[in-house]
DNA sequence: TCTTGAGATTCCAGTGACTGGAAGCTTTAT
DNA sequence: ATAAAGCTTCCAGTCACTGGAATCTCAAGA
């Protein structure tokens, strides 16, 4: 298989496939003319990846879950101790937007939004103490 | 004030400030020695700057806040359409997240996480229609 | 056979918003 | 006088790609 096809059989834009091998997350043998030769295994690497990326997981974790992937003396503790760390991430963003959010909801909500120069938001950030 | 006061008193780091001048957000004035001297504006300036960045605009946002915060004949629709496009965006990222992380919490939910190498969160990652 | 176009290769640079570090100048304190 | 702190600039790195240029290979049509 050509880098075209891994492409659009893993969803993963050929670049984003280059890269990986950059960083040493797959390791694709080469033909003689120099083009990029998956394997079947390779394929799978590439979907996993990209589902573990949708999954927001950092390419670190990408890459201790590939190595737990193909680690058939894994225990499912290491997965799951990876992944309920992301999860405790994914909380923690969830919380400061949402807190973020608070905070410039009522803002808008305070201004006029008309053709008067007078706002609320302008004035909150200019750092007064208004309320 | 040199740049070590102005960054206390707005609570920005030197490099950032440095930083702010290099992309043209202030224009601080130079003493005989080289030194930046910074009037009581360019520090409102900052604060203005640190407080949006606070709350999430990014610095093109930041640079057209900072421009209707100083242009006396602004309209508060103005401010108000800037500060309601972040608020989406805000929203649209919340929502992503939660998919996300129902998504996540279910598969960790399902999964052992004990010493044996059966894992539900591998097998959904490998792309198996596994539920 | 020649050509054309698609698809492959490498390498360099840019994204956003900083941040770290090196090398060197100025000021302040001892 | 000297040492430390603070300032300067410039270059490189972060994260995970992405765009583009220059070049090379391959498959199909005239």
């Amino acid at each position: 298989m050509n880098i075209g096809e891994v492409a659009s059989r893993s969803g993963l834009p050929p670049k984003t496939i280059r890269y990986y091998e950059d960083i040493g997350l797959i390791n694709p043998m080469r033909g003689e003319n120099g083009y990029r030769a998956f394997r079947e295994e390779d394929l799978h690497k590439l979907t996993f990846l990209g589902r573990s990326r949708m999954l927001g997981f950092s390419i670190e974790d990408c890459r201790t879950l590939l190595a737990l992937y193909e680690d058939r003396n894994r225990e499912s503790a290491q997965v799951k101790s990876v992944a309920e760390g992301h999860l405790r991430q994914i909380d923690d963003k969830i919380a400061q937007l949402q807190s973020l959010r608070g905070t410039l909801a009522h803002l808008v909500q305070c201004c006029q939004g008309d053709d008067r120069p007078d706002c609320p938001i302008l004035e909150d950030l200019s750092g007064r103490p208004a309320e």
